[in-house]
DNA sequence: GCGGACTGCTTACCT
DNA sequence: ACAGGTAAGCAGTCCGCG
């Protein structure tokens, strides 16, 4: 019964319509609808109703001059298409009159033109209303976006040749012209990525569930104590944030292409080669292997699941059709690195065997690979991301790889290769291709779908579409919900260089050379083995600056004379009395309502298992945003770059973190370190720990809490080097070279039994039988060494990251590099970002390719020499010395 | 020509 | 394409030294 009603709501890619092959498109129609006959073979209307939908995706039209927003439908687990009804068109402001604009001739003829219209706008920077006049055009590539003759090039270019019979010494102005048109129209009809809608009549309506109205209602009543404005904000967020998301039906695609020679990856750009398996993998337990006959090779008979589906094609050209109606098929599309490969790949073989541009459902662009019909998530560019490897899986992957962000999520790798392609037999290959596009569709489903839910999350709060969010990086999520918020509230948004004409400067030194200002504090340590350590911290402390003290590029050295008193504390910067900034308001009530609400649902035992999740998810998607929200002012990328209200965040942390110093040695308490945002106060008593929170939450008008209290702790006499045992036995371990992943396992291993013996230690008397425990571990390790026991020469690897392309390092050649070109010479194609492992050998150049390396050649002293300075972090603490565990061994062994 | 002191480069980590 | 601060190891350079 679903069925009939699709039939109204017909789902059309009208973008790949035109006159000369109206055909294929509507076949490709009836695929999607599952009807033959019947099809409209003009244009199809949007659909007249929907039910409520979630907005998951927007692009631009280019045929049709129309924003394009895609909706999936939960129920039908469909895509259907709306175009924009509304006659939105592209614009952009300037401030020159329609007087002056009229004699700039290559704008008033230029072919996209429309119309001005006169508007007035807040100025954040001059704080006062000014008036604009917006140019209003037919189509987003005339004001920007080609080479040249774009009205953002054009009025500034040819305004000085009319401004002297203007009499006018204004220099010619372009505001807003860079702004993707999708997203200015998502900003403008304050739609909501993410969110759900529904189509009445042809008209596209926010839904709103009552159930949920209800729960916003509550988190109003828990923010009664904040002013009016700031609980506004804090309801529009929690609405993005509290309606639920829906199942994301998807399908995992990976393909093989055979390869002549298996050490080079073929070019998607060319596709020369054939692909020769295809799999699928699918949220509704689809499990497909496309295969391609080809002489020779044999069946094989490796075991695969008993529900795979192995499907042989004749002729590639039906293999990739197969793939295609996939792609038409699923409302989500995932893969690992299909933007530069996979969807690539397909889409130019497609071409390259006569298949029909209008019958390819991939748009390929230059970085990214979209599709007609649902929604392409490259799973490799999110977990690429920064922020989502660190703060989102806790830095649980090191390599972006299938292989190592499969193990270290999912537990599931890649299946090891001994031969190339060409060689494997069919099922070889399916059962390697399957393996892929299982570990990728797992990817998305692992923690209650937390990558797809992120993914919906950061939509909603950035207004973007689910693609670009899953694409781009934090600061551009963070720079487009401030520009939702400028177009929201009327204010221009500035452009870049007139914030930093006015605001660019820092007034600090920063201790690393290179660096714009002055950072963070970080508290020497007190060396040596503390018990009962209280961990004291300002939850989100930047944040916590940016709001209390009215943080943003507009009111940071603001134009008010009255303001310049108001100043930060070790700069010579003022900040503004008057009025609220944006960037206060937003960063503050989104980590007002993360400390205080979020955090707190998500570990709300009362609430059903599901919800918590959801919960879950949602304060780690604020925790990634607000993290990143400081560091954003300071990054000269980010649109709204303002250097002094980076350098006055960090001055005034530096400044509340030296306060409480200052108030912890008055009121008696040993602090024994502290780094930005935290403090370490040895074995405090409660009424110590309430009067510095008190006094804190008085003085510097901030919170701060007790975060965790460590049973013991062991600080050598590094900065950000420490190891802290908690009560309830966990280890936590910072900074100390054990703990890096780059180093050998077979260290890492010693380090590891070592943290394990430690955590037994539950009192001072306790501690001397663990160090003899631990010597014997270092001294175990020490002697195996010596032996040159080990059982496999991979455990004496080093693993390092290599940064650049080769053949950018000339400055030095680092070890890793050195062993990088040996297998380079060998035939490996190498790339920034690979993973290199090395082993240390006594020849020349002392290093080489564990690939390469025999046992023989390891240099036994530079491993001991890493062991040691690895254990000696701990061991100086303890009052252990390595050569006296070793000493004694050599005496022992002496002594037979 | 060699070795120690030093600086700079690179990576991995902390907040 | 978020920031600055810290540690570690190695590469490369400078300087003194019969």
């Amino acid at each position: 019964m679903a069925q009939k009603s699709l039939l109204e709501y017909a789902v059309v890619d009208r973008k790949s319509v035109n006159e000369t092959e109206p055909k294929t498109l509507v076949s490709s129609v009836e695929a999607i609808i599952g009807e033959k006959k019947g099809a409209k073979k003009d244009l199809p209307e949007a659909p007249a109703n929907l039910p409520p939908s979630y907005f998951v995706s927007a692009s631009y039209d280019g045929h049709l001059k129309k924003v394009l927003i895609k909706l999936y439908e939960p129920q039908s687990e469909k895509i259907y298409f709306w175009y924009d009804n509304t006659g939105h068109k592209p614009y952009c402001f300037t401030n020159l009159s329609p007087y002056e604009l009229e004699k700039i001739d290559r704008l008033i003829k230029h072919e996209g033109f429309d119309h001005f219209e006169l508007e007035e706008k807040y100025d954040p920077l001059l704080d006062r209303n000014v008036k604009v006049t917006k140019i209003v055009v037919n189509d987003p590539l005339t004001i920007g976006g080609r080479p040249q003759g774009t009205i953002r090039d054009i009025i500034p270019e040819d305004f000085p040749k009319i401004s002297e019979e203007m009499a006018n010494n204004e220099e010619a102005k372009v505001w807003e012209a860079r702004i993707k048109y999708y997203q200015c129209y998502i900003y403008d009809r304050q739609l909501y990525p993410g969110m759900i809608y529904e189509i009445k009549n042809g008209d596209l309506f926010p839904v709103k569930l009552e159930k949920t109205e209800e729960i916003i209602e509550q988190i109003k009543n828990a923010f009664k104590d904040i002013s009016l404005e700031e609980v506004e904000y804090i309801e529009s967020w929690a609405r993005l944030l509290e309606y639920p998301a829906p199942k994301f039906r998807r399908a995992a695609v990976d393909i093989e292409v055979y390869a002549p020679v298996s050490t080079r990856v073929p070019d998607p750009r060319k596709a020369e080669y054939p692909v020769i398996c295809v799999s699928v993998y699918s949220s509704d337990n689809q499990k497909r292997v496309l295969l391609l006959k080809r002489n020779g090779v044999r069946e094989g008979n490796e075991p695969l699941p008993a529900d795979v589906m192995l499907e042989y094609f004749d002729k590639e050209e039906d293999l990739l059709r197969a793939v295609f109606d996939v792609l038409l098929e699923y409302p989500f599309i995932l893969t690992f690195n299909g933007d530069d490969f996979d969807l690539r790949y397909l889409a130019h073989r497609a071409l390259k065997l006569g298949i029909k541009k209008s019958e390819v459902p991939i748009e390929v662009g230059k970085r990214v690979c979209l599709l007609k019909y649902g929604v392409h998530i490259d799973l490799y560019k999110f977990f690429f991301n920064r922020s989502i490897q660190i703060y989102a899986y806790n830095n649980r992957y090191r390599d972006v790889t299938l292989d190592d962000v499969g193990k270290a999520i999912i537990g599931v790798e890649k299946i090891r290769l001994e031969k190339g392609f060409g060689e494997l037999s069919y099922t070889e290959l399916a059962q390697y291709c399957l393996r892929d596009s299982e570990i990728t569709f797992k990817l998305t489903k692992v923690e209650d779908e937390l990558a797809m839910k992120l993914i919906l999350v950061l939509a909603r709060i950035s207004s973007m579409p689910m693609e670009d969010v899953s694409r781009q990086g934090v600061s551009r999520w963070i720079r487009n919900f401030m520009h939702r918020e400028h177009r929201r509230r009327n204010m221009l948004i500035p452009n870049a260089e007139d914030i930093l004409a006015k605001k660019g400067k820092t007034a600090t030194t920063a201790i690393i050379k290179g660096k714009k200002y002055k950072g963070a504090i970080v508290v020497e340590p007190v060396p040596g083995v503390h018990f009962n350590v209280a961990v004291m911290d300002f939850p989100s402390l930047y944040p916590s600056i940016i709001k209390v003290w009215n943080l943003g590029y507009q009111s940071i050295l603001c134009p008010h004379q009255e303001c310049r008193q108001n100043v930060i504390p070790g700069t010579p910067h003022w900040v503004c009395t008057r009025k609220r900034a944006l960037e206060s308001l937003l960063i503050g009530s989104l980590r007002d309502l993360r400390v205080r609400w979020y955090k707190l649902k998500a570990k709300d035992k009362s609430l059903p298992a599901e919800l918590r999740s959801w919960y879950s998810i949602t304060q780690g998607a604020l925790k990634v945003i607000l993290n990143a929200s400081y560091g954003v002012f300071g990054a000269a990328t980010f649109d709204l770059y303002c250097p002094p209200v980076a350098e006055a965040t960090a001055a005034i942390g530096r400044h509340a973190i030296t306060q409480i110093l200052n108030k912890a040695a008055e009121l008696g308490i040993q602090v024994l370190y502290g780094d930005t945002d935290s403090i370490f106060l040895k074995n405090p008593i409660k009424e110590q720990i309430a009067e510095l929170a008190r006094w804190t939450e008085h003085e510097l008008k901030m919170s701060i809490d007790v975060d965790k209290v460590y049973r013991y702790a062991v600080f050598s006499s590094r900065k950000k080097n420490y190891l802290g045992v908690l009560e309830d036995g966990t280890v936590d371990v910072k900074g100390l070279t054990g703990k890096k992943k780059h180093i050998p396992i077979y260290i890492k291993n010693a380090f590891n039994e070592m943290k394990e013996r430690l955590a037994q230690v539950k009192n001072p008397s306790e501690f001397e039988k663990a160090k003899k425990d631990i010597a014997n571990i270092v001294r175990d390790r020490y002697m195996r060494l010596k032996r040159r026991e080990w059982e496999n020469l991979s455990d004496l690897a080093f693993h390092v990251v290599l940064g650049e392309e080769l053949y950018r390092y000339t400055k030095t050649t680092p070890q890793h590099v050195k062993a990088a070109k040996i297998l380079e010479k060998n035939g490996v194609e190498i790339r920034a970002g690979d993973l290199i492992s090395f082993v240390k050998t006594i020849k020349e150049p002392h290093v080489k390719p564990v690939e390469l390396a025999t046992n023989n050649e390891v240099d036994i002293d530079k491993y001991i020499a890493y062991l040691q300075s690895t254990f000696e972090q701990v061991l100086d603490a303890l009052g252990l010395s390595f050569d006296e565990i070793i000493g004694l061994t050599k005496l022992e062994s002496f002594l037979g």
